[in-house]
DNA sequence: TTGATAAATGTAACCCTATAACATATCAAC
DNA sequence: GTTGATATGTTATAGGGTTACATTTATCAA
């Protein structure tokens, strides 16, 4: 299973990973990686959770590389785009793609105490969403699943889990 | 199937059997159907789209019936806490339920052309996330599931269904 | 029926999220 | 090296949502 978000792991080595993956896929795809959107995603990356795109602006502003909404929006408009990062809509915020590179349907876990954010993997033309789109004629192109709840941590009673 | 939304059907006794139903549910739970309310949802159900909450306002503002966003938005907490609306994250927007009073997790099929928007079921605890949340130990209190694609009249190459 | 409490409304001000529009710079490829 | 496309800088503004507080209306028990 490749759920992944809870629970503890090798950050920095999952951050490098994820930035060599990316970094490949702008090379073979020729996209321009550029400075701006490079440090986005090392951003979202480093935090693990979902942010706001004023949070990101805050970092982008304080370390010089813009200061106005629109750079923020820009380069997550672009991680987004090709699937480097997620929008979470339930929280207005983004969060960095576990496994980026591949195509996939996200769907979210996320905790309403300590907002921890998991992605796992939906199959929206299957289950009873895609018969309900079968049936009536609708084609799915594109799914929101995002689920709230309580994750590991805050079940077991950690008033805040950090 | 209870999938509707998409498709002709007799829109007025639809309206007033949801209003009937909200009605009894309000008087068997002692909630208090108020005046704004009430009209907030007749709104809802008689546009049968999904509506920003400003636009909602506007229409209450032409009738004296209030002016300033709490009024909308606090009508419309009170219709979806009891499940007489639903939200849209995808659009920032909100629906009247197609079977209110009824338990359920609603999933929607939002058509990108149109903005038409279908109700189905939803089994979130079932299927792949239920199964990442199980392995994860994360429990689902709540579910957003929102379908984006094309609804059938728009298929046909209608240039903009209505 | 009155008085206490809770629930709902009116209103002003504000915060957060997001985009439009336009000028400038940089890149990529011929 | 010029051109067309892509990316950035910046201003202003649109859209969505909440806080806070005063006032009114409903509920219910004494």
């Amino acid at each position: 299973m490749d759920t992944i978000g809870f629970g503890q792991h090798d950050h920095s080595s999952c951050m490098r990973a994820a930035l060599a993956a990316v970094e490949n896929y702008c090379t073979e795809h020729k996209l321009q990686f550029t400075p701006v959107r490079r440090r986005v995603l090392e951003i979202l990356l480093a935090r693990h959770r979902a942010m706001g795109a004023y949070e990101i602006l805050d970092t982008l502003r304080d370390e010089g590389l813009g200061s106005q909404p629109p750079v923020a929006y820009r380069a997550l408009d672009f991680l987004v785009s090709h699937g480097f990062a997620h929008k979470i809509e339930r929280l207005n915020a983004f969060v960095a793609c576990t496994h980026p590179g591949q195509d996939h349907t996200p769907a979210f876990l996320i905790c309403r105490n300590c907002d921890a954010v998991a992605e796992a993997h939906a199959e929206p033309s299957r289950g009873m969403l895609g018969r309900a789109a079968t049936d009536t004629g609708f084609s799915i192109e594109q799914a929101v699943v995002e689920a709230l709840g309580l994750c590991p941590d805050c079940r077991k009673g950690a008033p805040a889990c950090a």
